[in-house]
Parts: C-alpha cells; structure tokens; sequence
RNA sequence: CGAGGUGUAGCGCAGCUUGGUAGCGCGUUUGGUUCGGGACCAAAAGGUCGCAGGUUCAAAUCCUGUCACCUCGACCA
C-alpha cells in the first residue's frame, strides 16, 4: 500500500503536457536540472546537465560554421550609446530592452555604456576599420556569447533577459554573395536542427513586420511545438548597404571604384533547447536526442551486491566508451533500480542498459530505449555495433515522430474563419496579400502572427485570406513563442 | 505593462477566518535489513514563516507598503 502511494506521488511530479504545457515545461526543465533561476530578475542559470546539451549543440554548429569558412572572434559586452545610434531603424528597435550601465571606478560616467543586445554595431565600428580592399572580403566571423534584453516576461529558454547564443557578421563585395551568404546560413541552422537536435523545421522569408531592426530581408526557421505553437529557432538577415552606410565600411574594389560593402548577420541562441524540450519530451520527462545527450548511454548494475554485477557492467559501458559513446555508470548505492529508472528516463537519456545476475548468466544485456520506453535483450556479444546503431535509430525515429507532429499540425485556409480555428492547433497556410493592415488583422481576429513566407510557395488560391484581393504570397501563420 | 494566483525547513504543503512562541510528507545524515520499475526500521540534523513598517502584553496569523515567482493576455530571439 506504501509504495503504491509513493507512485502515484511519483506520477504528480511532473504536470502532464495535456494538462497544462506550460507547467510541464517548468517541471521537465526543473526536475532534470538543466537550469535554475538566478539572484538576478528574469536571468537563468544553466546547469551542468543544461550547459553540456548547450556545449553539445555548440560543438555541431561550431563546425558546419568552420566547414563554410567562418572563424570566431570576441567582442566586448559593452557598446557606447553614439555607436548603438549610428543605424536609426536597429536603435529603435532595441533601445527599450537595452541595460544601461552608467557608472565605472565609482564614478558617472561621460557616456553610457549599452550591455551588448546583439553586436551588429561593434561588428560594423571594427570592420570599417578592418575592410580596406576587395582582396579583404569576404569577412566571415562569428561568436559565441550572451547578450542582454531587458524582457519582461520571461521563461527558461525561450526568454530571458540574459541569453547565450552565437552572432555571425559577414561582410561582402556584393549584394549577391551577401545574399548567398544569409540564405547559406539558413541552411546551416536548418541541417543543424534536423540532423542533431532532431527537430524539423520551416523555413522561409519573414515579411517586413517581423524583420529585424536594420535588415532589409529576414529569413527565419520555425519549429512546431506539442502545443500547437511554434518557436522561431534562428534567423538570417540580409542587410544590404544598412549598415556600411552610417559605419563607413567601403573598399576598393577590382575597377578602382569605392564602394560600400554588402553584409548579413544571422544568430540562434539557447532557445533550441527550450525547442528541443517542447518537440520531444513527454510526461515522464526530458527526451534527449542521442546526438545532443550528454549521456547516451547509462548503464545500471542491478542487484550490484550480487558477485560479477559490477564488473560485469563497468566491462560493458568500457566496450561502450572504447567506440566514442557518452557512457555514465550509474552504481550509487543509496538508490533502488526503479529508483534509477526513472531518474534517467527523467533527464532524458536515450539508452538505459541494465545489467543484472540473470542478463549476464544468459550474456545480454536488458536494454530500454527513451523515446518509446520498449525495453528488450542484446546480446553482450556485439555491443560495441548494435548499440551505436540503436542510438542512430532512436535519433531518425524522433526526427520521424517530430515530423510527423508538424504534418499533423499544418493546414491550409481560403478564409478567416478557417485560419482562426487553425492557430489553435497549428501552422496556417495562407494566401496574403502584402498589406501590413492584414497582416495586423490577422494578429487582431485570430491571435496569430506571419511566422515566414516558406519557400515552397505552392498557392493556396488567388485571393488574400484577409481582404480578399489578388494575392500570390504563401504565408504560414501560428501563435508563437 | 494589464488580469489572476503563490511566497512557512533543500522540495511539496498544512497552520492564517477566530493572534498565544511552528507542524506534516518527501529528501538529507548515521546504523541495520533490502536490492529486476521511485524498499523498510530506528535515531538525528534542519525554519529570523519573502522583505520593511505598523497595531498589540503578544503577529506566520490583523493592517500598510514593497519584492520575487507562476499562469493568462499585450511586446520581443
């Protein structure tokens, strides 16, 4: 009878998604300590567990940038007030979130210094020194670090006054390569998405409402949440002459003219993990993609008093790690196996291996894997392969399961009635005509917002969704995070 | 920033209406028995009741203010 009570307190635990996502995704986030709430307002900490899936997720993107010529660099957290004001249109759109930090050594200071809200403005003050000569370009950096928003509302992941992230700022001799470069990086992050965190992803080009401030295009990539809401998880911009203009970023170019040069930046930040969490944990708890999980593999000694259990499983987490596997043994002994079980499956892991008396007299292993919880046999004989290939099946059939999610969540609509009841639940397709005043309508009526225009722009008819005139833009529209 | 809610031990909560010197469960520590889906027994440690004022002989409890967090909206990655 005990214990049956200490189950059911067990199963409270974590709020069930249906129930109420929101809570669910605090529960999940909290319970298998990925962050904690800082001293400071509206700022996170991120924990071991939370910063190694962020080091992890760091690790892939990091190289697909080197692959595509990018190096990293480091700026200062601190921008002064006359370079954040150089380009209008990028002031006005972050000076209500920006920290302001006034005084140093204890006294005023003769100008207020902006903690970095991004840094496309340092980025622009060092390449007008740096680019003199079409030999110099293209300028490809990045970097990695965390910048401040002074938000309001906020939530782990998704938003927070402090976040990490990385910045890309390139610089080009044309408009061409420019653009190439915005939709490149597109790609990149999309590839990213899908191949390590196993989240599928749209991606298309903003409209001019949801561009960022300063750029002339918008390119973003969305993701569908369990919820029905989707999460914009990076994005691209073009920026054309913007912000070479004010900056006097100009070279000499091939046939001795002086010109401006043609740049993007483009940025994704820790709020892929709060995706990560959103498309495919459940209510037992986080569900980690084998690519991104810090372990991969735990590893259980099951009655480990009894002789050959210990050795037994740490030979097996060895041939485990030999072949590059996160492996992590679990044999502490204040904790019962079922204990474990759901510890593990709490945090994610993708394989649970538990290696008792009864496995090793039949040489296996009991194996049970996280996204569908089925629990069978392998052979301790082979492990070394059958394992590696487990772990890329788990993370195919979670990009699969998450595919499917967002098929199930996107519908077309020829009117606003059927478009309101679509946000709901999911992606719209729409047909719009261009007008910001129907975009602002469609926010007004149905709650929802453009997320992107998508490149696959197969028409739904003719006629904008809202006002009923020609129309030939595709656009998906959702309630967002 | 608008509407609602919550702050009492590491975590989850009771106590507040009707003031009287703080309790329960889990966790933690120690010892023993257990060990294939959140084990059991025994002993122990742990709290200026979010913070600041006020009323009172006396405040977790009543009054005023303030801060933080959560949910739902408006704004943003």
């Amino acid at each position: 009878m005990a214990k049956e009570k200490t189950n059911q307190e067990f199963v409270k635990e974590i709020t069930p998604r249906g129930v109420d996502f929101a809570q669910w995704y605090t529960d999940v986030i909290l319970k298998a300590e990925l962050v904690d709430y800082a001293p400071v307002r509206g700022c996170m900490v991120m924990r071991p567990y939370g910063n190694a899936i962020w080091e992890l997720i760091q690790q892939d993107m990091d190289g697909r940038f080197k692959a595509t010529g990018h190096q990293n660099v480091a700026m200062p957290l601190l921008i002064p007030e006359s370079l954040l004001l150089k380009e209008a249109e990028h002031v006005e759109g972050f000076a209500p979130e920006v920290a302001w930090v006034t005084h140093g050594g204890g006294e005023k200071l003769p100008e207020r210094l902006a903690v970095r809200p991004t840094s496309e403005t340092l980025f622009c003050a060092m390449y007008a020194k740096w680019v003199q000569s079409w030999r110099d370009l293209p300028m490809l950096y990045n970097q990695w670090c965390s910048v401040m928003r002074w938000e309001k509302a906020t939530r782990p992941f998704l938003r927070t006054a402090e976040f990490w992230w990385q910045e890309g700022h390139t610089v080009h001799a044309t408009e061409q390569e420019a653009q190439e470069e915005t939709l490149r990086m597109l790609h990149v992050y999309k590839a990213c998405s899908e191949e390590a965190l196993a989240c599928p992803v749209i991606i298309g080009q903003k409209t001019d409402k949801e561009k960022f401030a300063g750029a002339r295009a918008t390119y973003g990539m969305e993701s569908m949440m369990q919820d029905g809401k989707s999460l914009q998880a990076a994005t691209s911009h073009f920026f054309g002459t913007n912000f070479s203009e004010p900056f006097g970023i100009q070279f000499l170019d091939k046939d001795g003219v002086l010109k401006y040069a043609h740049q993007t930046s483009w940025g994704s930040s820790t709020r892929l993990i709060g995706g990560l969490i959103m498309t495919h944990s459940d209510d037992r708890g986080l569900v980690l993609p084998p690519r991104v999980a810090p372990i991969q593999v735990v590893a259980l000694p099951i009655a480990a008093h009894k002789p050959g259990v210990l050795e037994g499983t740490a030979a097996v987490a060895k041939t485990l790690s030999d072949v590059g596997l996160r492996v992590h043994v679990d044999d502490r002994e204040g904790q019962s196996a079922g204990w474990k079980f759901n510890e593990w499956e709490m945090r994610g892991v993708p394989v649970r291996l538990e290696v008792g008396p009864r496995d090793l007299e039949m040489g296996q292993v009991t194996v049970c894997r996280r996204d569908t919880l089925e629990k069978t046999t392998l052979p301790i004989e082979g492990l070394a392969r059958s394992v590696p290939a487990l772990l890329d099946d788990i993370q195919q059939a979670m990009f699969n399961k998450a595919a499917a999610l967002r098929d199930n969540h996107i519908i077309s609509a020829e009117n606003m009635d059927a478009l309101t009841a679509g946000v709901q639940t999911g992606f719209v397709r729409a047909m719009w005509c261009g007008e910001r005043a129907c975009e602002d309508k469609v926010k007004e009526i149905a709650g929802a917002s453009s997320r992107v225009m998508p490149f696959d722009q197969t028409p739904v008819n003719d006629r904008c969704v809202v006002c009923g005139k020609p129309a030939h833009k595709v656009v998906l529209w959702a309630k967002a995070y």
